[in-house]
DNA sequence: TATTGTTATACTCTATAACTATA
DNA sequence: TATAGTTATAGAGTATAACAATA
């Protein structure tokens, strides 16, 4: 036992490290397709909704706004996310997949799947169990909602 | 089932989410010492050694040289680390703590703890000795060995 | 006035590569 | 030449706040 606690006895530190390598992976994965895991997860929200409103798509994210524009502008860019204007309301401006966009998510969606299997699979029937279970519990004793994307 | 897997179905979600809020939460605790997460691994993994070739450190903490460069600049701008040239070999600086750095280390230790004890306090023994098996486990057959910073 | 959404600014982290000095 | 380290550049994410248009 040290006075200084070192960087290994803390379980948030392995959550880190094998977090980013899960995710570090997803996001190569998911860059051969031209996409960021940020800009995955904001498909993916939208792919279950016709239009949704950037201040919704925030909130349900987890981020601000201006985060969603910049984000937003990306895909745009990239001819897989369009703005529409809502016409009750001319400050609104509603975001929606393209058809292009639309198509790109099963794929993403496979690639997912893929990089779960490849990290998860080494592990038992029980310990997948367990680790859900436990993550599960985090994140709703801490009130953990919102998408994350980094 | 769904054709197009959810976000929630897949255990690097919850991973992710998990792990964010963790380190969020501990940047926020260590920024108010006035440091980053990357900038207490760093002087982390100095406290044990007099002093460490940049070099050294890019490859224990998974970085590239660069990156432990930029680091050290910020370090070194809040008089919390030091240069030193080398005797042997007039192209190296190894990097130090100062006694400013050093006195801080046992403060940003007792954060890690805290943060640690707030986040998996709310687990049964149990289910942290399943959490911390799991997590070694997955770290140990993806090979995962650098520092996590971000 | 309040709200919707965009834009501006700034900072951290990451990755690649050019560059300087020394070996 | 090769190596040690710094510096430059660019991209992605985050946060705050200023801003324009509309309600």
């Amino acid at each position: 036992m040290t006075a200084v606690s070192n960087l290994a006895a803390h379980a948030g530190y392995w959550l880190r490290m094998v977090s980013n390598a899960v995710s570090h992976d997803f996001a190569r994965k998911v860059a051969a397709e031209g996409v960021t895991v940020a800009e995955w997860t904001l498909m993916r929200a939208l792919y279950d909704h016709q239009a949704m409103a950037p201040t919704v798509l925030a909130r349900k994210m987890g981020m601000t706004k201006g985060a969603i524009s910049k984000l937003a502008d990306r895909l745009l860019e990239k001819g897989l996310l369009a703005r529409q204007d809502n016409p009750g309301d001319r400050r609104a401006h509603s975001l929606a997949l393209t058809a292009l966009g639309r198509s790109k998510v099963p794929v993403l969606a496979a690639l997912a799947d893929a990089n779960d299997a490849e990290y998860f699979g080494v592990l038992t029937l029980k310990e997948r169990g367990d680790l859900d279970r436990i993550l599960k519990t985090l994140a709703e004793k801490r009130g953990l909602t919102s998408v994350p994307v980094d």
